[in-house]
This record gives C-alpha cells, sequence and structure tokens, in this order.
DNA sequence: TCTATGGTAGAAACCGATAACTATCCCTCC
DNA sequence: GGAGGGATAGTTATCGGTTTCTACCATAGA
C-alpha cells in the first residue's frame, strides 16, 4: 500500500537527501546516475527515493537548461481518421525517442493557431508540426515564416507535415506527401480503364491539397490525350455531406460520367450514398475512387479503390526530422502515395 | 519580417526590464496584470516585449508553484475512432479552460502505462485521465489505487474514464458510460423484434466493458422470457478480423442465428464483411447491431444499428470534474447509453 | 614522513518568474 | 509644517535540480 500522504505536498530531492543523511548533489548524482557514487550511499540514496516515492521535477530540470522532451501536435480537428493515422505516427515516434507529445487543435482558425503556438513557445516545446492543408496565399507563407522564426529563437523547431513550404531560408522543417502524383496515377487508372468522362468532386478553392489534386488530375487527362469537361469538377466540402450534395447537385445537371474521383475518401463515402439513393451501381454504372485510404476505405460498399497516403510515416518522419536534424537538404521530403486497388471501380467498355 | 534572432536565445524577462529600462518585477506585473502600473510604465515594458518578441517561461512559472495548464490523455492506441472521439472532448475540454494536452499510448502495457504516469508525475499535469476498458482483477484495482495515491501526492488527479472504479476511498474520479443498460436495451430491442437466437460476437474475456455488455444481454434474455444458449456467445477480438473470423467459426457450427449483437462497431464491421461474403443479406435474411455509434456506423451498408456512447461528453466530463473537484459525491458518474436505430436490423417473422 | 593522486561528497551559484515585503514619492489633511 | 496614506517601483527570497568549483579522505609513491 503507498504511503498515504496528504495532497501536494511533493518530496523534493533535499527530503530525499536528508533522509539518506546525505547531500542533495549528492542525491542528485544517484539519480542522475553520470557520476561515480560509493556503493553504499548510492544504495542508501535509493532506499530514501523508494520511501518517499520520489520524482523529479520535471520543471525545475528544464529550467536549468535541459531539454523538456516535449514535441507538439498542431492539427484542425483530432476526429478525422486521417488525422488520428498521423497522430498516431507522430505519439509513437515520440515515445520511441523518449518525449511525450502535446496535442493542440486549431478548428482552422489562424487566431488559434497563433495562440497556440504562443502557448507552446512558452512551454519550449522541442518540435511544433502543425498538420493539415492549408490556404496556399501570401498570408500564409508570411505567417508560417513568421512562426518559424519566433520557434527557433524559443529553441524549438517548426514542422510542416502535409502543408505547403514557405519557402527556401526559413528555419522550418517540411513533410509533404505527393498529391499530385497520387492523383495522376488514379486518373491514369481510370483512363486506362476506358473512362473519358471523370468527374472530381469536392474542390475546396486555394486549399493546397485540393489544388495539388487537381493538377495531377489535369496532366494524366493531357498526357492520354483526353479532353477535361472543366464543369466536371465540382465544388464540395471535404465532408460526407460535401461529397452527397455535390453528385446529387452533378447528377440534376448531367448523368453521363462514369467515374467520379472523390476528393477524400470520407467524400467518396457520401458519393456512394448519393449514387445508391439514385439507383445507380457501383462500380457497375459508375467507377468511384477516393483519396487518402483510411479504415473506411474498405469498410465501404464497395471496398473504396483510393490513393494510399502514408500518414503515420508522416508523423514519425516529422517527429524524426525535427529532433535530429541533418543536413539542411534534409528539410524537405515528399513521401510517396500509390493506388490501392479494390472494388469500386471497373473498366468502362464503351 | 520578424527578427532574425539566433537560435536559442530567449529573452527573459530581466532582458525586457533591462530594455524598458525598469526592474523585472514591473516587467513582471506588467505581463500578469494583476497589479497596478502606471500607465507610461507600462507602455515602455509593453513596447520592449514585443521589440525582443519576449514568450514566459512556462516551467519557471510552475516552479514557482504556479498550475502547470497541462492535462494528459493515456489511452491504448490513438488510432481508432473511439478514442478519437474522446480524445476529442479532452481536448475540447482542456482548450476551454485554458489547459494543453498532453497525449500518451500504452499499447495495452501495464508497464508501459506505469512508466507514462510517471513520467506525467515529473510533468505536474494537473490531471491524468486514463481511458480504455481494462481487466478487472485485483491487480488492476491495486494498480490503480496506487496510481491515485502517487498522482495524489504529485498534487494531480487521477481519472478513470470507461474503466471500474477502484473502490470507495481511493482518491480518483470515474467517468463511466452504461455499457451494461446499453447493451440491455439492445437486445431487448431484438427481442421484441422477434428474434429469439442471437449470437453475441466478439467476446474478450475478463475485459469490463465485455463482462458488463454481456451481463445486460443476459439480463433482457431472463426479462424476456428467452432462453439464452451461451454457445451463442462467442469469443473473438475488438477488430475487423475478429468480428469476421468470430462470424466465419459460428456460421460453420450453425446457420440459425437471426441476429447478431456485435460487441463493438468495429467487430460488426466484420461481421458484415463475414456475412456478405457467405451470401447472407443484411437485414433479410440476419440482423446484425453493434455498440459505440462510430462515425462509420452510418457508412456501412447497410447504415449500422448500434448503441450511441456519448464520447465526446466521456471526454469533457473527465477534464471538467478533475479540474473542479466538488463534493466527494461527483467523483463518479455514469453518462447513459441509447439505442440508435438505422437499417441493420429488421423483425423477425417466425 | 611528506606529498601526489584518485575517488567522493559538499557548497555556492544559477536557470526565470513571482510572492512578500520594503522603499519611495507626492499629495492631503490636520 | 509634519503626520498619514495611496500609488508605484524595487529588493530579496524562493521554487527544485544541476553545473561548477572546492574540500576532504585515503592510499600510493618518493
Amino acid at each position: 500500500m503507498p504511503r498515504r500522504s496528504g495532497p501536494g505536498k511533493r518530496p523534493t530531492l533535499a527530503d530525499v537527501a536528508a533522509r539518506a543523511g546525505v547531500s542533495a548533489m549528492t542525491a542528485s548524482r544517484v539519480a542522475a546516475g553520470n557520476y561515480p557514487v560509493a556503493p553504499p550511499t548510492r544504495a542508501k540514496v535509493l532506499r530514501a527515493m523508494r520511501d518517499l516515492d520520489y520524482v523529479a521535477n520535471a520543471h525545475a530540470r528544464a529550467l536549468g537548461g535541459a531539454a523538456t522532451g516535449t514535441v507538439a501536435l498542431v492539427l484542425d480537428d483530432a476526429t478525422g481518421p486521417f488525422f488520428a493515422s498521423i497522430a498516431r505516427g507522430v505519439e509513437r515516434q515520440a515515445a520511441a525517442e523518449g518525449r511525450l507529445c502535446l496535442l493542440c487543435t486549431t478548428h482552422g482558425d489562424p487566431e488559434r493557431e497563433a495562440a497556440v503556438v504562443a502557448l507552446l513557445r512558452e512551454r519550449r516545446a522541442e518540435a511544433v508540426i502543425l498538420v493539415g492543408g492549408a490556404q496556399d496565399c501570401a498570408t500564409y507563407t508570411e505567417r508560417m515564416t513568421a512562426f518559424a522564426h519566433s520557434l527557433e529563437q524559443s529553441g524549438s523547431r517548426l514542422v510542416l507535415c502535409g502543408r505547403p513550404s514557405p519557402g527556401p531560408g526559413v528555419p522550418a522543417t517540411v513533410v509533404e506527401y505527393d498529391n499530385e502524383g497520387g492523383a495522376y496515377a488514379m486518373t491514369a487508372y481510370l483512363l486506362d480503364n476506358g473512362h473519358r468522362t471523370i468527374a472530381y468532386v469536392g474542390r475546396e478553392p486555394g486549399l493546397s491539397t485540393t489544388d495539388e489534386r487537381i493538377a495531377g488530375f489535369r496532366r494524366a487527362h493531357a498526357d492520354h490525350g483526353a479532353a477535361l469537361d472543366e464543369s466536371l469538377i465540382r465544388p464540395g466540402a471535404f465532408s460526407r455531406e460535401g461529397g452527397a450534395a455535390a453528385t446529387a447537385a452533378l447528377w440534376a445537371e448531367r448523368t453521363d460520367a462514369t467515374a467520379v474521383f472523390a476528393a477524400t475518401d470520407i467524400v467518396a463515402a457520401g458519393v456512394l450514398r448519393a449514387l445508391r439513393e439514385r439507383g445507380v451501381r457501383v462500380p457497375e454504372d459508375v467507377s468511384v475512387v477516393g483519396f487518402d485510404d483510411i479504415p473506411l476505405a474498405s469498410d465501404l460498399t464497395p471496398a473504396l479503390t483510393t490513393v494510399r497516403v502514408p500518414h503515420e510515416q508522416l508523423g514519425r518522419e516529422a517527429v524524426r526530422r525535427a529532433l535530429h536534424r541533418g543536413p539542411e537538404a534534409d528539410d524537405r521530403v515528399v513521401l510517396g502515395t500509390h493506388i490501392v486497388v479494390r472494388d469500386s471501380a471497373a473498366p468502362h467498355l464503351p
């Protein structure tokens, strides 16, 4: 049975030292184990530590100049399997490196993002990992540049994960994945299967990921000599409802698309639902593909053909590269993506 | 453009004070705003702070006795929509209360759990929230009791979220949800719909949640005067594969069940897959229901009838009750659960 | 016997912010 | 004119662990 001390009376090193009949310094050395201490003395100190259930004060250590052993993960929203997978990667790598992981959310609010970064500066987080697509405009670049510099001044490192780089010369690490290439591969796959009228559902204007994916979509069309009807690129929020609504709008207008490329797997879930409601069979009548390869993808009916994004690895790399910084060349990585073929896409026979 | 200071040279309050030509104390008072400072002086200090891009050192503050503004969330695994929702609730409430949230995972390893708790004691987290089902044995109770006491000694509060209480007199807050009641309601619903041969798939022996749900399952049978064939309670892991495998095993043995109660929604996804592979129609031939109501539930085909667990509220309550402690009576809450009827269950016509 | 040497342990200072106390200044009122 | 008091700013000490420097003892070698 552990001692039933009253609340808030934590034993300090001095207490341990007193109980062991040595100085605080000796107790500290036993705890750290980086200095020779005579075995009998060490035993007495260890005894006292166990008796008092001593734990060091991390804040005192950090104040003394030691690293804080903390990395911070900042995301839009902790729900969403996309973020969850990245969080898992971050947490795992952090744990593997003996760090604890702070989790913060911004709900897409730049002001809150700035507030969170300020809080993390106060805590001297060793790395601050910002995750998720962002509006890639001048304001964004400026903000990230400012964050990078103030974090650097606080001895911490900014990591942009799945976000555009603020440009060279800015002290930040960027870990991205190949949006353009993934979209290209998927579009090429559909084109190779005979599809010529492919709708892209879920364009969020200005969002960096959207822009890159649409670029790949276009390039594949061009490379295959396929005409691209701009009216097939449909706006829509990155949500089930967004996917369903955009599909409803598209089908109200025209029903000649033979394939739908959903901006994300979640959007694809909405697309599938909307099509099912209209009696359209997938993949017999229309092929549907997604992007992300979240766990949901394989649970949909039919199981979703999609683009695999290495979320967990993204998180691990973010932590790894922030903590062990090599040559400057390593400050930007792009992880590969590839398509995963399941059951939601079929050849289109003219 | 922000100042391009070299790395690691953070300005201190003393630097600010020097630049403003005042004492550190005055600068501190301006920062805290809890003491009258003459407007011209305040302006000078604020100016200096902005010039130097000053941020306080949270560790110094914490060392001085202030609260650390940190709550910790400890879970088995950050993936899993179940945990993600709780994490969201915890993070939101923490943010609302001006706290940051530490995220740790244990992968179900008690040793790692102890190590994590020790780390959190070092950091003086204000609350340590342990989430997720646990083996409810004597060892568990002992461990939790020990955690509760040592955390209390460190001035922090243990919260058990969705876990059994270690008993009265232990300084811990328990936030649970009604497993037994939810399982009872769902079983009663199936029985009311004429089902008499209901399989329970996904028993993890010894796990507290499993035991409670099966208790509800039994009680409903008893109350409805329905015989319960013990061989219909099938073991299986809490995973898609577990659900699929258990279903395959069951169907290999007997095919007379008219309904399947899956231990969790994830298990239900596996059950649905296994049934689909066997050409069994849901809900026409067999009804399938789950437990948790994670987002996936409404994306399955057919949309899953399941038991709603208020995950996010669970997280919020955990933080709220740990931070504002009222009378001791509030140390244990049980949040309600209720069934959500969708499309995966239908009446059984004899 | 006296001095090098190594092995141990302790004392003082420091990290940065702040609580508690003290010291001014200046104005008011007796 | 001097005591009293409000408003403001500064001094000192403290939180707990670590770094750096110093002090001691014992044994070995001269």
